[in-house]
DNA sequence: GCCGTACTACGAAAGCTATCGTACAAGGGT
DNA sequence: ACCCTTGTACGATAGCTTTCGTAGTACGGC
């Protein structure tokens, strides 16, 4: 029994750090994540389109959650990704709203197609 | 005529990036002088009680202006610095206000005296 | 029981960051 | 002219980050 069901660690909403959460978004591919999962609500790792392989894929949601900005769980032999809304919101409101408008203004200005 | 009167270069609004902001934001002394400069408007490098050395102190101040966070003019023997209010409201709406107002609201939670 | 899908763990490499001390430059006041 | 204050440049160091490949585990279906 050297396996219980499965279970990922979270920080406590107490635990969540303003610095930690803004480090996890300062990053490019997490930032894609997070945008992602808020147009989306919830989604394996796999079903975004990333640019990087599969164990960096991992490593940047493990960073979102270690940060707290998204919660995992296993559901099968996927492992569902959403955003902690509701902690972010209570801890720093509005925060996560102006990010995620933030970066799609900047991508609509950047991309000029 | 080694030396121009002493300007630095501050990236153009279009230059400014989100991921950079973020970046600058996400750490506790950067964070500790955009709050100070957010209440205080302008001020000097020294003004700011930071528990780091000199040198780490005009480090910090260079990230923050290299990512656009800051513009700094010298003054004298003073180096002045202050928020790029205008242009970060105009890019990331609303970003600024709710980055500082987060992080008042933890050291609040935090400090708990 | 076996295979495929989904994801993880580990190790490695390259690069960036935060920190410091020391030595130096620029400007203002006396 | 000299010094004091303010900030910079440089070099060093320790630690973190991003990235990858490879090998492995867990689960569901056949």
């Amino acid at each position: 029994m050297t396996s219980q069901p499965r279970t990922l660690d979270h920080p406590d909403r107490s635990e969540i750090r303003l610095e930690d959460v803004l480090h996890a978004l300062s990053d490019p591919v997490r930032l894609q994540i997070v945008c992602f999962l808020a147009a989306e609500g919830e989604s394996s790792c796999s079903a975004i389109d990333l640019a990087v392989s599969k164990s960096t894929t991992t490593h940047h949601f493990r960073v979102l959650r270690e940060a707290g900005v998204i919660r995992q769980v296993y559901r099968g032999t996927a492992k569902m990704s959403s955003l902690r809304r509701e902690d972010l919101d209570a801890l720093f409101p509005g925060l996560l709203d102006t990010v995620v408008t933030a970066h799609e203004a900047q991508q609509a200005r950047t991309v000029t197609v």
